[in-house]
DNA sequence: AAAACTACCTGAGTGC
DNA sequence: TGCACTCAGGTAGTTT
């Protein structure tokens, strides 16, 4: 599923595909994403593609007629293929590139959206409260610290709230408690500044190496050429309930917390 | 202000 | 084999 280390593949995926690229058609097949897809995308057909970026989850094509913004949701990918292709189940929407391709959004959870934005995007209410990016300057251990003071909920609830961090979803608040060596249940308020420092290292570790191997595959998720990403292959403590800790042998332990499977090493994190 | 909870949706998996 | 059921996941929006 769709978490920032999924979006960054994405991204680097179609850049090359849609830089300085026209908008030749806009094709709406179901527009009952997360939010209908607006009326007014078809305004973007005749014009250029001038930039491609992330921001958090969100993707952001530029043009001058505004700013294209999508999500994936839960289950959303992205390709980059002939327009001759047949369509697929769920393939909901797609930007005709040239005449000659087509940008195509699956999404069989239609947890994603398509918007088209027309001022700033850093004003819209969807990205303006959002908190810094992990792999950014901004995130420093004395951020996330002095951001915790108080906050009584779990560390694991903590790191995943976008106005703290954006781009940390479940697997990877799961993974990078491990690699930090702190229980998810832990609250935030209580995790010293020392294990934030950890945990800040952590959390760009874990997001670094997942981009570097194409992301997580655990079911559904391909990148935008249809390959499945690699790093389910490094997972130490997600979807491994009841198998052995690969630093101590112990049992990993399933929990659910905020309504989330939350897996951890009941040796390792304290 | 923060925490808790709901809604949205479908495919995969389970148990009968 | 088929049906009924549960679960997973991101996050905006509502309620406590």
């Amino acid at each position: 599923m769709p978490e920032l280390p999924e979006v960054e593949t994405t991204l680097r995926g179609i850049v090359p595909h849609v830089i300085g690229r026209k908008i030749t058609a806009v094709i709406v097949r179901n527009a009952n994403l997360r939010w209908k897809v607006p009326a007014d995308i078809q305004t973007l057909k005749g014009c250029r593609i001038a930039a491609a970026r992330r921001r958090g989850k969100y993707l952001l094509l530029e043009t001058d007629r505004g700013t294209l913004l999508m999500h994936l949701g839960m289950s959303g990918s992205l390709r980059v293929i002939e327009s001759a292709a047949p369509w697929r189940a769920h393939d909901h929407f797609a930007l005709e590139l040239d005449g000659v391709r087509q940008l195509r959004l699956h999404d069989p959870r239609r947890f994603g959206c398509v918007l088209l934005l027309h001022e700033d995007p850093a004003t819209h209410p969807l990205l303006r409260d959002l908190g810094p990016e992990p792999l950014g300057d901004e995130f420093t251990a004395d951020y996330l610290f002095q951001r915790a003071r108080g906050r009584a909920a779990p560390v694991k609830q903590f790191i995943m709230d976008s106005k703290i961090v954006v781009g940390v979803g479940n697997i990877y608040a799961c993974e990078s408690l491990f690699l930090a060596g702190i229980r998810p249940t832990r609250k935030a308020g209580k995790v010293s500044r020392a294990e934030c420092s950890r945990l800040v290292a952590a959390i760009r570790r874990v997001l670094a190496a997942s981009i570097k191997q194409g992301g997580t595959t655990l079911r559904d998720f391909l990148r935008e050429d249809g390959e499945p990403g690699y790093f389910k292959q490094s997972l130490r403590v997600y979807d491994r309930e009841g198998q052995p800790c690969k630093k101590c042998g112990a049992l990993v332990k399933r929990i659910v917390l905020g309504q989330r499977g939350t897996c951890f090493c009941p040796a390792c994190q304290k």
